[in-house]
DNA sequence: CAGCATCCTGCGTGATACTG
DNA sequence: CAGTATCACGCAGGATGCTG
Protein backbone atom coordinates (compact mmCIF):
# COMPACT_ATOMS: atom_id res chain seq x y z
CA UNK A 1 0.00 0.00 0.00
CA UNK A 2 3.23 2.41 0.66
CA UNK A 3 4.46 1.65 -2.56
CA UNK A 4 6.35 4.75 -3.34
CA UNK A 5 4.93 4.75 -7.22
CA UNK A 6 8.76 4.69 -8.34
CA UNK A 7 7.94 6.23 -11.94
CA UNK A 8 5.49 8.90 -11.80
CA UNK A 9 2.38 8.18 -13.88
CA UNK A 10 1.71 10.82 -16.18
CA UNK A 11 -0.55 13.20 -13.81
CA UNK A 12 -2.98 12.97 -17.07
CA UNK A 13 -3.10 9.24 -16.70
CA UNK A 14 -3.52 9.13 -12.89
CA UNK A 15 -6.22 11.34 -13.49
CA UNK A 16 -8.18 8.88 -15.70
CA UNK A 17 -7.77 6.38 -13.87
CA UNK A 18 -8.92 8.42 -10.98
CA UNK A 19 -11.97 9.56 -12.39
CA UNK A 20 -12.93 6.54 -13.81
CA UNK A 21 -16.40 5.24 -14.12
CA UNK A 22 -19.47 7.04 -15.56
CA UNK A 23 -20.00 8.57 -11.97
CA UNK A 24 -17.10 9.44 -10.14
CA UNK A 25 -16.94 13.00 -11.80
CA UNK A 26 -21.02 13.99 -11.39
CA UNK A 27 -20.39 12.43 -7.57
CA UNK A 28 -17.71 14.82 -7.34
CA UNK A 29 -20.31 18.19 -8.58
CA UNK A 30 -22.88 16.73 -7.29
CA UNK A 31 -21.25 17.03 -3.09
CA UNK A 32 -19.58 20.55 -4.33
CA UNK A 33 -22.96 21.69 -2.68
CA UNK A 34 -22.78 20.44 0.58
CA UNK A 35 -22.45 16.66 2.05
CA UNK A 36 -25.37 14.37 0.82
CA UNK A 37 -26.77 11.01 2.05
CA UNK A 38 -26.18 7.83 -0.41
CA UNK A 39 -30.08 7.82 -1.61
CA UNK A 40 -29.84 11.80 -1.99
CA UNK A 41 -26.52 11.04 -4.45
CA UNK A 42 -28.90 8.20 -5.95
CA UNK A 43 -31.62 10.10 -6.78
CA UNK A 44 -28.82 13.64 -7.38
CA UNK A 45 -27.53 11.80 -10.53
CA UNK A 46 -30.57 10.30 -12.39
CA UNK A 47 -31.51 13.98 -12.84
CA UNK A 48 -29.63 15.38 -16.07
CA UNK A 49 -28.33 12.05 -17.66
CA UNK A 50 -31.60 11.53 -20.18
CA UNK A 51 -33.81 9.36 -18.68
CA UNK A 52 -31.09 6.93 -18.06
CA UNK A 53 -32.15 3.82 -15.66
CA UNK A 54 -31.49 3.41 -12.39
CA UNK A 55 -28.11 3.59 -11.14
CA UNK A 56 -27.64 0.10 -9.47
CA UNK A 57 -26.79 0.59 -5.49
CA UNK A 58 -23.52 -1.86 -6.40
CA UNK A 59 -22.14 0.49 -8.55
CA UNK A 60 -22.65 3.88 -6.77
CA UNK A 61 -21.28 1.53 -4.06
CA UNK A 62 -18.13 0.57 -5.66
CA UNK A 63 -18.02 4.38 -7.19
CA UNK A 64 -18.27 6.13 -3.73
CA UNK A 65 -15.68 3.79 -2.22
CA UNK A 66 -13.25 4.72 -5.09
CA UNK A 67 -13.73 7.92 -4.49
CA UNK A 68 -13.34 7.37 -1.05
CA UNK A 69 -9.98 5.68 -1.33
CA UNK A 70 -8.76 8.28 -3.88
CA UNK A 71 -8.67 10.80 -1.11
CA UNK A 72 -11.73 13.01 -2.52
CA UNK A 73 -14.48 12.36 -0.34
CA UNK A 74 -15.23 11.19 3.00
CA UNK A 75 -17.96 9.03 4.24
CA UNK A 76 -19.66 10.10 7.49
CA UNK A 77 -21.64 7.06 9.20
CA UNK A 78 -24.33 8.08 11.54
CA UNK A 79 -25.02 5.52 14.46
CA UNK A 80 -27.44 3.36 13.27
CA UNK A 81 -30.75 1.55 13.74
CA UNK A 82 -31.75 3.71 10.83
CA UNK A 83 -29.08 4.01 8.19
CA UNK A 84 -27.87 7.31 7.65
CA UNK A 85 -24.37 7.64 5.96
CA UNK A 86 -23.23 10.77 4.66
CA UNK A 87 -20.91 12.12 2.12
CA UNK A 88 -19.00 15.01 1.77
CA UNK A 89 -15.70 16.24 -0.37
CA UNK A 90 -12.18 16.30 1.24
CA UNK A 91 -9.93 19.27 1.49
CA UNK A 92 -8.67 17.77 -1.74
CA UNK A 93 -11.90 16.67 -3.10
CA UNK A 94 -12.88 20.78 -2.77
CA UNK A 95 -9.40 21.37 -4.36
CA UNK A 96 -10.39 19.57 -7.15
CA UNK A 97 -14.01 20.96 -7.47
CA UNK A 98 -12.61 23.74 -10.14
CA UNK A 99 -11.33 21.13 -12.19
CA UNK A 100 -14.33 20.00 -12.74
CA UNK A 101 -16.23 23.31 -13.22
CA UNK A 102 -13.63 23.69 -15.63
CA UNK A 103 -14.77 20.96 -17.53
CA UNK A 104 -18.42 21.31 -17.08
CA UNK A 105 -17.96 24.53 -18.57
CA UNK A 106 -15.88 23.74 -21.24
CA UNK A 107 -18.79 20.93 -22.20
CA UNK A 108 -21.60 23.28 -21.98
CA UNK A 109 -20.29 25.51 -24.53
CA UNK A 110 -18.66 22.22 -27.15
CA UNK A 111 -21.06 19.34 -25.80
CA UNK A 112 -24.31 19.95 -25.12
CA UNK A 113 -24.21 22.86 -27.91
CA UNK A 114 -25.04 22.41 -31.85
CA UNK A 115 -25.02 19.58 -33.49
CA UNK A 116 -21.60 17.58 -33.54
CA UNK A 117 -20.74 18.75 -36.73
CA UNK A 118 -17.35 18.60 -38.17
CA UNK A 119 -16.28 21.80 -37.32
CA UNK A 120 -13.94 23.83 -39.05
CA UNK A 121 -10.13 22.35 -38.49
CA UNK A 122 -9.38 25.67 -38.18
CA UNK B 1 -27.31 8.41 -35.53
CA UNK B 2 -28.41 12.40 -36.22
CA UNK B 3 -30.40 11.69 -33.13
CA UNK B 4 -31.36 15.27 -32.06
CA UNK B 5 -29.58 14.81 -28.25
CA UNK B 6 -33.05 15.82 -27.14
CA UNK B 7 -32.67 15.43 -23.56
CA UNK B 8 -29.12 17.69 -22.54
CA UNK B 9 -27.00 15.05 -21.66
CA UNK B 10 -24.92 16.48 -18.62
CA UNK B 11 -22.22 18.48 -19.78
CA UNK B 12 -19.83 16.16 -17.65
CA UNK B 13 -21.06 13.06 -18.66
CA UNK B 14 -20.47 14.03 -21.95
CA UNK B 15 -17.25 14.98 -21.38
CA UNK B 16 -16.49 11.62 -19.42
CA UNK B 17 -17.91 10.10 -22.49
CA UNK B 18 -15.33 12.25 -25.09
CA UNK B 19 -12.21 11.45 -23.16
CA UNK B 20 -13.36 7.60 -22.33
CA UNK B 21 -10.28 5.89 -23.18
CA UNK B 22 -6.43 5.18 -21.83
CA UNK B 23 -5.17 7.56 -24.06
CA UNK B 24 -7.63 10.49 -25.99
CA UNK B 25 -6.73 12.97 -23.29
CA UNK B 26 -3.00 12.18 -23.51
CA UNK B 27 -3.13 12.43 -27.27
CA UNK B 28 -4.55 15.77 -27.08
CA UNK B 29 -1.82 17.03 -24.41
CA UNK B 30 0.41 16.38 -26.77
CA UNK B 31 -1.03 17.76 -29.94
CA UNK B 32 -0.83 20.65 -27.91
CA UNK B 33 2.76 21.39 -29.00
CA UNK B 34 1.89 21.16 -32.72
CA UNK B 35 0.76 18.35 -34.93
CA UNK B 36 2.17 15.64 -35.12
CA UNK B 37 2.52 11.96 -37.05
CA UNK B 38 0.41 8.64 -36.57
CA UNK B 39 4.23 7.44 -35.09
CA UNK B 40 5.12 10.56 -32.98
CA UNK B 41 2.37 10.09 -31.31
CA UNK B 42 2.83 6.32 -30.83
CA UNK B 43 6.31 6.81 -29.29
CA UNK B 44 5.30 9.93 -27.42
CA UNK B 45 2.44 7.58 -25.63
CA UNK B 46 5.03 5.60 -24.48
CA UNK B 47 7.14 8.30 -22.47
CA UNK B 48 6.12 9.05 -19.06
CA UNK B 49 3.41 5.86 -18.52
CA UNK B 50 5.88 3.79 -16.08
CA UNK B 51 6.56 1.19 -19.00
CA UNK B 52 3.63 0.42 -20.09
CA UNK B 53 3.66 -1.62 -23.07
CA UNK B 54 3.39 -0.85 -26.40
CA UNK B 55 0.35 0.79 -27.56
CA UNK B 56 -1.42 -1.15 -30.19
CA UNK B 57 -1.98 0.33 -33.78
CA UNK B 58 -5.66 -0.92 -33.56
CA UNK B 59 -6.11 0.87 -30.11
CA UNK B 60 -4.18 4.46 -30.43
CA UNK B 61 -6.15 4.01 -34.22
CA UNK B 62 -9.34 3.64 -32.17
CA UNK B 63 -8.53 6.76 -30.04
CA UNK B 64 -7.33 9.39 -33.39
CA UNK B 65 -10.93 8.18 -34.94
CA UNK B 66 -13.25 8.77 -31.50
CA UNK B 67 -11.09 12.39 -31.28
CA UNK B 68 -11.67 13.21 -34.96
CA UNK B 69 -15.21 12.50 -34.65
CA UNK B 70 -15.59 14.59 -31.11
CA UNK B 71 -14.14 17.34 -33.41
CA UNK B 72 -11.21 17.42 -31.31
CA UNK B 73 -8.46 16.40 -33.91
CA UNK B 74 -8.14 16.46 -37.49
CA UNK B 75 -6.53 13.81 -39.88
CA UNK B 76 -4.42 15.29 -42.91
CA UNK B 77 -3.00 12.60 -44.90
CA UNK B 78 0.13 13.14 -46.90
CA UNK B 79 -0.26 11.58 -50.99
CA UNK B 80 1.14 8.07 -50.27
CA UNK B 81 3.99 6.22 -51.00
CA UNK B 82 5.37 6.10 -48.11
CA UNK B 83 2.36 7.12 -45.81
CA UNK B 84 2.35 9.95 -44.12
CA UNK B 85 -0.42 11.30 -42.24
CA UNK B 86 -0.47 13.84 -39.69
CA UNK B 87 -2.79 14.90 -36.85
CA UNK B 88 -3.33 17.98 -35.33
CA UNK B 89 -5.88 19.50 -33.07
CA UNK B 90 -8.76 21.80 -34.17
CA UNK B 91 -10.21 24.68 -32.65
CA UNK B 92 -12.69 23.03 -30.73
CA UNK B 93 -9.61 20.82 -29.36
CA UNK B 94 -7.22 23.59 -29.19
CA UNK B 95 -10.15 25.49 -26.70
CA UNK B 96 -10.10 21.85 -24.87
CA UNK B 97 -5.86 22.11 -24.15
CA UNK B 98 -6.51 24.64 -21.16
CA UNK B 99 -8.49 22.35 -19.24
CA UNK B 100 -6.55 19.49 -19.69
CA UNK B 101 -3.92 21.84 -18.68
CA UNK B 102 -5.85 22.44 -15.52
CA UNK B 103 -6.27 18.82 -15.25
CA UNK B 104 -2.55 17.82 -15.75
CA UNK B 105 -1.84 20.86 -12.96
CA UNK B 106 -4.02 19.66 -10.68
CA UNK B 107 -3.16 15.64 -11.12
CA UNK B 108 0.77 17.34 -10.69
CA UNK B 109 -0.10 18.21 -7.13
CA UNK B 110 -2.35 15.84 -6.05
CA UNK B 111 -1.79 12.75 -8.00
CA UNK B 112 2.13 12.75 -8.64
CA UNK B 113 3.06 13.63 -4.98
CA UNK B 114 3.52 11.80 -2.41
CA UNK B 115 2.23 8.60 -1.12
CA UNK B 116 -1.50 8.70 -0.97
CA UNK B 117 -2.27 8.50 2.33
CA UNK B 118 -5.76 8.97 3.45
CA UNK B 119 -5.39 12.96 4.40
CA UNK B 120 -7.33 14.84 6.77
CA UNK B 121 -11.07 14.97 6.31
CA UNK B 122 -11.37 18.84 6.39
C1' DC C 1 4.78 3.95 -42.36
C1' DA C 2 0.11 3.89 -41.02
C1' DG C 3 -2.96 1.35 -40.50
C1' DC C 4 -6.84 -2.95 -40.76
C1' DA C 5 -8.56 -7.99 -39.61
C1' DT C 6 -9.20 -11.48 -36.20
C1' DC C 7 -9.11 -13.57 -31.79
C1' DC C 8 -9.11 -13.29 -26.84
C1' DT C 9 -9.66 -11.56 -22.02
C1' DG C 10 -10.63 -8.63 -17.98
C1' DC C 11 -13.56 -5.48 -15.93
C1' DG C 12 -16.89 -1.94 -15.74
C1' DT C 13 -21.80 -1.75 -15.71
C1' DG C 14 -26.42 -3.39 -15.11
C1' DA C 15 -30.25 -6.64 -13.25
C1' DT C 16 -31.98 -9.11 -9.38
C1' DA C 17 -32.30 -10.63 -4.82
C1' DC C 18 -31.12 -10.39 0.01
C1' DT C 19 -29.64 -8.12 4.80
C1' DG C 20 -28.43 -5.30 9.25
C1' DC D 1 -31.97 3.20 4.41
C1' DA D 2 -27.61 1.80 2.87
C1' DG D 3 -25.68 -1.26 1.41
C1' DT D 4 -23.67 -6.68 -0.09
C1' DA D 5 -23.99 -11.13 -3.05
C1' DT D 6 -24.44 -13.42 -7.40
C1' DC D 7 -25.03 -13.73 -12.24
C1' DA D 8 -24.51 -11.99 -16.85
C1' DC D 9 -22.90 -9.13 -20.73
C1' DG D 10 -20.73 -5.72 -23.70
C1' DC D 11 -16.81 -3.45 -24.78
C1' DA D 12 -12.31 -1.38 -24.04
C1' DG D 13 -7.83 -2.90 -24.66
C1' DG D 14 -3.99 -6.02 -25.71
C1' DA D 15 -1.62 -9.79 -28.88
C1' DT D 16 -0.50 -11.19 -33.68
C1' DG D 17 -0.31 -11.10 -38.32
C1' DC D 18 -1.10 -8.81 -42.81
C1' DT D 19 -1.31 -4.78 -46.36
C1' DG D 20 -1.22 -0.54 -49.61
Amino acid sequence: MAKAFAARTCPVAAFQKMISGKYKLRIVWDLKDGPRRYGEIRSGLLRGTAGSAEITPRVLSRELKALTQSGLIDRKDFGEVPPKVEYRLTRKGRSFVPVVAAIRDWGERNLSGPVPLADAAE
